[in-house]
RNA sequence: GCGAGGGUGGCGGAAUGGCAGACGCGCUGGACUUAGGAUCCAGUGGGGAAACCCAUGAGGGUUCAAAUCCCUCCCCUCGCACCA
């Protein structure tokens, strides 16, 4: 027997793999297929624990499907464009393509390394110009169809790095990067219309099995709300104010409304109102505070009386209207009606400034109406102080007051989304150049489709400013306008990296990709994913996208489906010490020194049984090491099972139930929620029960070979490299690729004694071997007269016997 | 505050109404050995000499039977957070 080396072993396999070209995906309409897919990674150095994870996961759903007579689609490709390789650029003075490519091939031979079985023919690069190229092509599909356009917006700007942040590099209001508190700054914009499409992203229909709090998180960034617009005309500026409420209920409560200080209106009030000097105080104060988001938390409701009056829509009351920092202007319509007794931040806000509070909602409960509230009502109940509604279920009368709104012209129904537009500009290089063209002549036009794509300049100089480095390359900027010819400019900006991920899986599932961006038929054969697997941390943002893009190339007829993810598993993060791993804290475990230390079967196998594949896994040295030497037993093991010439068959039912129990097993856990952690287990106990079955040597070898070759086929998807070694050590010609999954018999079909617990009433107090096919009352007879259960028993009356088959009998006796 | 998930040995975790702690780590003892941080064997929730008793965050309930279902409470993690 050769010592176990996983080195050798693992990149000879590696090889041969990859000459036979065992992994490409082949496009078979007649064969039932399974696509399954990981999130690709981003191109920084190297990769880490949390892809060995996500990756290795995917592989054995992948070398499991295989074997299950599936087609499979299992592509990579590298996450590519992003503000990373500029910073890189700027601090070790390298291009941002050559540190990409750099990384790209690290990370390749990383890959390859760990024998995921990926099809490396369809790899896509999103900064290569043959894929951004579709980014611009689609751009212009979108905007000829209305669902682009060009707005002022905030963005969030950084005064010490003097650049502009995506979102997500906003961390509790402050730059991820300096710590510098995160300012807004009004640019002109790109954005593509994501809330027209609010409604059917909440739809999650075509979806089979994502984690509930994935859907949970996406309808709460959607946020829809429905209520209703009412309009309270403001005499002294002559000007109709529209406030949006989901409790038009509680209308005849009204006893003041607010307006956000960025409000429309707020100019046109500081010209009319007598309290100007205070408001511009107020507002300056306001505008002034940059505020985290634990501030907002923390602070205090405050507001300013404009000193002007609204007319109440249906009292014709005169109602006084504040200014006040909690209302937002990014929701509704900016301006709220103050409900006091019904709103606690009304009630907040209108016990501060002495403003009259008015009950018109009475809490079923109360015997009577209060005299003063110590907070707001805010659960359903009747309505009173309501004229005509009065006595109304305020849940009926939400309907009422707003069909009287209508008829009088004084409101109407509304839905409002948290859910903003996209915005997709970035003052960047190293992006997808958008394809818009500034004409003096024609205006703001597209760039022709035959023109695309437009290509990223390579010299650049990248300072790390706050304007996009491509507004200073000449031959970039200087064009023809494409609708006229003359001179125009090109626009500067590049896309939002989140552009290239919102698609790249529909370029995977289609070989031939020249002149268009993917082949219909093709993408139409392998898509929905069958399984998508990846971090939680894209549960809002990359999933958002990926579907809102599917759903817009569904209605231009680029697809015939909606959704594209049909299952996902979010695996959890690799931690150490408690902590995840990241440089600042130290405590990264690099994936390649496993693998030097242990080989790729390993470190797979660790990172699978560690924890299911949902949960955070807690990094172990010790527990890797668990896993080398239960792959060195198999090693061993394999060897012993290969000389084994015994022909005694007194065991081999008992082997051949053993076998057939951690088959059932492993394909169970497998198919159900993906319990890796629990096959491993299963076959280490099988390993640890043949270790012994082989020093008893009754087993004979015929059954023991056949048995193996089971074994090491439901292993084979876990570590696959030291399998193949050992099937080929079989004489057996075929890559375990292309070999059929195990079948099982049921367990009663071949045991023909089964151990099950004895309970009286209730308690354990032993166990009994029956044969499967006895009754209770069969197995209440062995019981009797079985020694150790007798003194329990006997003298009492039995008055109840279950059964539960091949499980545990409980006895119940009188007391 | 709202929403979701979770709390089981010294540790990672099994068991989703049916023998709690599978499997692995660690630990203890033994074998082999010049040596062992290699390998193999045995043991390992707590109490008890034993019969047995007690144990799944705490307390109550349902059931022949509860880690699992129901109620009350405590703690942890994540997400959202002035959304009108």
């Amino acid at each position: 027997m050769e010592k176990y080396n996983p080195e050798e072993i693992e990149i000879k396999w590696q090889k041969k793999w990859e000459e036979s070209k065992l992994f490409e995906a082949k496009y078979k309409p007649e064969k039932k297929k399974f696509y399954i897919l990981e999130m690709f990674p981003y191109t920084s150095a190297q990769i880490h624990m949390g892809h060995v994870r996500n990756y290795t996961i995917g592989d054995v759903v992948a070398r499991y499907k295989v074997m299950n007579k599936y087609n499979i689609l299992h592509p990579i490709g590298y996450d590519a464009f992003g503000l990373p390789a500029e910073n890189a650029a700027i601090k070790q003075n390298i291009h941002p393509k050559e540190w990409t490519y750099k990384n790209i091939d690290t990370i390749r031979r990383q890959l390859k390394r760990l024998g995921i079985s990926y099809c490396w023919e369809r790899e896509v690069i999103t900064c290569d110009s043959e894929y951004y190229k579709w980014n611009q092509f689609f751009f212009i599909q979108f905007f000829k169809k209305g669902l682009v356009y060009k707005k002022k917006a905030p963005a969030n700007w950084c005064p010490s790095c003097q650049t502009v942040l995506a979102n997500e590099q906003v961390i509790n209001g402050r730059c991820w990067r300096c710590g510098e508190i995160v300012e807004s700054k009004n640019l002109e914009q790109w954005f593509i219309k994501i809330t027209e499409y609010a409604e059917r992203l909440l739809d999650f229909y075509g979806i089979k099995n994502w984690p509930e709090r994935v859907i949970t998180m996406q309808k709460n960034w959607i946020g829809k709300s429905e209520g209703c617009e009412i309009y309270f005309f403001i005499p002294e500026l002559n000007e109709i104010l529209s406030v949006f409420t989901t409790r038009s209920d509680t209308l005849l409560g009204v006893t003041y409304l607010v307006l956000s200080p960025y409000h429309p209106l707020v100019e046109k009030i500081l010209k009319f109102s007598q309290n100007n000097k205070e408001i511009e105080k107020f507002i300056e104060k306001i505008k002034r505070k940059s505020l985290t988001v634990q501030d907002i938390l923390e602070i205090e409701k405050e507001g300013v009386d404009t000193k002007i009056f609204a007319i109440h829509p249906i009292t014709q009351e005169k109602i006084p209207v504040w200014i006040g920092n909690y209302v937002l202007m990014e929701y509704g319509t900016g301006a709220v009606m103050a409900v006091p007794a019904h709103d606690q931040r009304d009630f907040e806000f209108a016990q501060k400034y002495n403003l009259p509070i008015k009950i018109v909602i009475k809490n079923p409960e109360w015997k009577e109406i209060p005299e003063k509230l110590d907070k707001a009502y805010e659960e359903p109940g009747i309505m009173i102080n309501s004229g005509i509604f009065d006595g109304f279920d305020s849940e009926k009368g939400k309907e009422e007051v707003r069909k009287y709104l209508e008829k009088i012209n004084k409101g109407k129904k509304a839905i409002y989304y948290k859910l903003k537009d996209w915005c997709i500009s970035r003052q960047r290089y190293w992006g997808t150049p958008i394809p818009i063209v500034y004409c003096q002549k024609c205006g703001v036009v597209t760039e022709k489709e035959e023109n695309l794509p437009i290509e990223l300049p390579y010299e650049v100089k990248i300072t790390g400013r706050g304007e996009s480095p491509l507004k200073y390359v000449e031959k970039f900027v200087k064009c023809k306008c494409p609708v006229c010819g003359s001179d125009a400019e090109r626009e500067t900006d590049t896309m939002d990296t989140f552009v290239d991920s919102s698609w790249y899986f529909l370029r995977y599932a289609s070989k031939d990709i020249k002149d268009k961006p993917f082949d219909k038929s093709e993408v139409n054969y392998w898509m929905p994913v069958d399984q998508y697997i990846g971090g939680i941390e894209h549960a809002i943002l990359h999933l958002l996208y990926s579907r809102f893009f599917t759903k817009v190339l569904y209605d231009l007829g680029f697809v015939d489906f909606e959704e594209p993810f049909e299952n996902l598993l979010c695996q959890g993060m690799v931690i150490k010490d408690g902590a995840k791993m990241s440089k600042s804290k130290g405590n990264v475990v690099d994936p390649e020194d496993m693998i030097k230390k242990y080989g790729a079967d390993t470190l797979r196998l660790f990172i699978l049984f560690a924890a299911p594949p949902e949960v955070d896994l807690e990094w172990s040295e010790k527990g890797i090491e668990g896993c080398w030497r239960f792959l060195n037993r198999v090693w061993k093991l394999h060897f012993e099972v290969k000389n084994y010439s015994e022909q005694n068959q007194e065991n081999d039912k008992k082997l051949k139930i053993m076998i057939n129990r951690v088959v059932k097993g492993v394909t169970e856990d497998i198919e159900k929620e993906f319990q890796f952690n629990t096959c491993i287990a299963k076959m280490m106990e099988f390993v640890n029960f043949l270790n012994k079955e082989l020093s008893d040597k009754k087993v004979s070898r015929d059954i023991l070979i056949d048995c193996w070759k089971k074994f090491i086929k439901i292993l084979y998807p876990f570590t696959p490299h030291i399998c193949e070694e050992m099937w080929k050590d079989l004489n057996e010609k075929n890559f375990l690729f292309n070999e059929n999954w195990p079948s099982y018999e049921e367990i009663e079909t071949i045991e023909e004694k089964i151990s099950i617990g004895v309970q009286i009433n209730g308690k354990i107090r032993g166990n009994i071997e029956v044969s499967p096919h006895l009754n209770a009352e069969q197995i209440y007879e062995l019981i009797k007269n079985c020694e150790k259960f007798k003194k329990f028993i006997e003298g009492k009356k039995i008055i109840n016997k279950i059964y539960i088959k091949n499980k545990i009998i409980n006895l119940v006796l009188e007391d």
